[in-house]
RNA sequence: GCCGGUGUAGCUCAGUUGGCCAGAGCAGCUGAUUUGUAAUCAGCUGGUCGGGGGUUCGAAUCCCUCCACCGGCUCCA
């Protein structure tokens, strides 16, 4: 690519341009120019002209000075940049006909293997990923050896942009976005509302059988809270700004997290080392300033619900809490079939610690702690570097959505600092002050992310228990309005959730309709059924099942919706 | 925030050398039909062409600006 480029734009000059998981990406300074989408297809012909060429890719060991001299003499000051970067004696450079590019390689033998090319999108990227430096155009394009191939590709793109939340979530009636209200600002709707407070009473179940306390705290939180909980110094001026009180001047904080709040509700009581783990919980919702070009359906919000818990502990059940609470996430995880996901441990970048809070002994102690637990637990883990919070570092679980992006949900960690800095303490068995622990837990993150990531993963075909509207009864004519309302009353005895399609439309329609609502099951009912007691059973995606009498389906469902919720125990 | 793109009815989309009162399908409403497993028929309603400013005799169409959204980058407590 970067050779059509340079042929048909000279004097560009080429960044860095690496092949990734899909394709591959050249970023490019185009100088005073602005290239648009319209012109692509003239690089792409290029580049299958020149493929056609069938040149080797010839690689070739340059010495530093060698390396810096042609890249000098050809002008382009990126490269020269990453050579001066790289050590003498791991230079590459790789050859094709007349085009010569600094890369690491490995490439293919030939360009003839190339047979169709597409170039996706143009992008800014800033060069070497630093916001103050500037920003070049990036190509991301892909490659295959078959043109039929590249067009499966294609499809299979067109497949995921329609499992896409924002998209399903509008057809579904799950959430809009107001820009009256606000950017970032979702707007539950009632079948959205109605399933979220599904998983919702979910986990709280789970967390009443596993200890947790529930708590409530207000959606504010005066400035001094956050100065000393570290979050003012750090994110003070890129959040949303304060707010007043007319005549004290006081100043208030939209709340960015709650663990301040619960580190307060911690300190209203003297503690003793019998009261622990204390285990508070609360679906709070937090509003955070995020910029405004990453806002994202409902991935990347401003105002939204965590799951939230804070459990604080002694050090010596430090690894157990740990431990426990890696078995809600993953036991949710099994519940609702999530079968990829990344357990991830987000370590301090240990060449920027400014960026923490904390000694550097309470860091030693709270990555050891996450990595033994994940290891104990057997838990496949990456480790990645400069992703810790500023306060202490993370177990993340990380999903991929429809168009393979990867999301952070469930986030567990280990956090020595906010207890020294809210200066917590519990009275020891050997009648001393002690310091606790605090374990900061989100199984699901956020209820909007995690709700965003459940519609992608299931385009919208929600579990049986958390579905909107889990039957649809459709009546043959008017005439069997009544019979219609009798099953509904019938199933809603049963907690079933169901709907009566009674317009005036031929059956035909009305399965088309609810086939494309997603409701689970539609019952047919006409003259027999209401003769007999039954209904004829359907299937979405499926088809006729045949009839049941009312009680029978029922039943049917309930076991279903038992079996979805009990499967992972 | 930055780079690029997009914005026409609730939804999906026509409408580009600037020119009669801006169109279609679906949805909605009204009526007819009373229906047996993926779209019954007819009529009607609905749009400050994202907002504002400008160029022009005349702007959905050209220019400026703001807003929102989309793809990335940066960021992500």
């Amino acid at each position: 690519m970067a050779e059509a480029f340079e042929a048909l734009y000279p004097g560009i000059q080429l960044g860095i341009g690496p092949a990734i998981d899909n394709g591959f990406y050249y970023d490019i300074d185009f100088g005073d120019k602005t290239l648009t989408e319209t012109e692509l297809k003239a690089v792409e012909d290029k580049m299958l002209e020149l493929a056609r060429q069938d040149n080797a890719y010839n690689r070739r060991e340059v010495s530093k000075p060698d390396a810096l001299s042609f890249f000098g003499e050809k002008g382009d000051q990126y490269k020269l940049e990453l050579i001066n970067d790289l050590q003498d004696g791991t230079i590459t450079f790789y050859e094709q006909g007349q085009f010569t590019d600094l890369c690491r390689g490995p490439h293919l033998p030939k360009t003839g293997f190339i047979k169709a090319v597409k170039l996706l999108s143009i992008a800014g990227a800033y060069w070497r990923g630093d916001e103050k430096r500037k920003q070049l155009t990036r190509v991301y394009g892909i490659t295959f050896p078959k043109q039929k191939m590249l067009e499966e590709y294609l499809v299979l793109l067109e497949e995921a942009k329609k499992r896409d939340h924002r998209k399903v979530g509008k057809e579904l009636e799950l959430f809009t976005f107001s820009a009256k209200v606000g950017q970032g600002l979702p707007l539950w709707l009632p079948k959205g509302a109605m399933l979220r407070e599904r998983l919702e009473n979910f986990l709280k179940k789970v967390q009443r059988e596993h200890g947790y306390l529930p708590v409530i705290t207000p959606h504010i939180g005066h400035k001094d809270l956050y100065v000393t909980s570290g979050h003012y110094a750090k994110y003070g001026k890129d959040s949303f700004q304060p707010i007043r009180t007319p005549d004290e001047s006081e100043e208030f904080l939209l709340k960015p997290m709650n663990c301040p709040h619960h580190c307060e509700i911690y300190k209203s009581k003297p503690r003793s080392y019998k009261d622990l783990p204390l285990r508070l919980a609360e679906f709070g919702t937090v509003y955070r300033y995020e910029q405004s070009g990453e806002l994202h359906g409902l991935t990347r919000v401003r105002g939204f619900t965590q799951d939230d818990a804070h459990l604080f502990c002694r050090a010596d059940q430090l690894k157990d809490e740990f431990k426990k609470v890696i078995d809600i996430v993953l036991y949710i995880f099994k519940t609702l079939d999530f079968p990829q996901f990344t357990a991830q441990i987000s370590l301090r970048d240990p060449n920027n610690k400014e960026k923490y809070i904390g000694s550097d002994e309470n860091w030693a102690k709270a990555e050891a702690a996450i990595i033994e637990a994940a290891a104990e637990k057997e838990l496949e883990t990456v480790v990645v570097e400069g992703e810790a919070a500023f306060y202490g570092p993370k177990l993340d679980f990380m999903v991929r959505d429809a168009l393979g992006r990867s999301w952070q949900l469930g986030t567990i960690q280990v956090d020595y600092n906010l207890p020294e800095r809210f200066e917590l303490e519990y009275i020891g068995s050997d009648d001393k002050r002690h310091r606790p622990i605090m374990i900061h837990r989100a199984p699901f993150g956020s209820m909007e992310r995690f709700v965003a990531v459940l519609i992608e993963h299931t385009a919208g075909k929600f579990p049986l228990w958390l579905t909107p509207d889990q039957v649809a009864i459709l009546p043959i004519s008017e005439k069997y309005q009544e019979y219609a309302e009798k099953v509904s009353q019938l199933l809603n005895n049963y907690d079933i959730r169901s709907l009566i399609d009674d317009r005036n439309e031929k059956i035909g329609k009305k399965i088309r309709d609810n086939e494309l609502k997603r409701i689970p099951y539609m019952l047919v009912v006409g003259e027999k059924e209401a003769e007999n007691g039954t209904v004829a059973v359907r299937k979405q995606g499926e088809g006729d099942k045949g009839v049941m009498t009312i009680e029978e389906f029922a039943h049917f469902l309930q076991n279903l919706v038992e079996k979805e919720l009990n499967h992972s125990k």
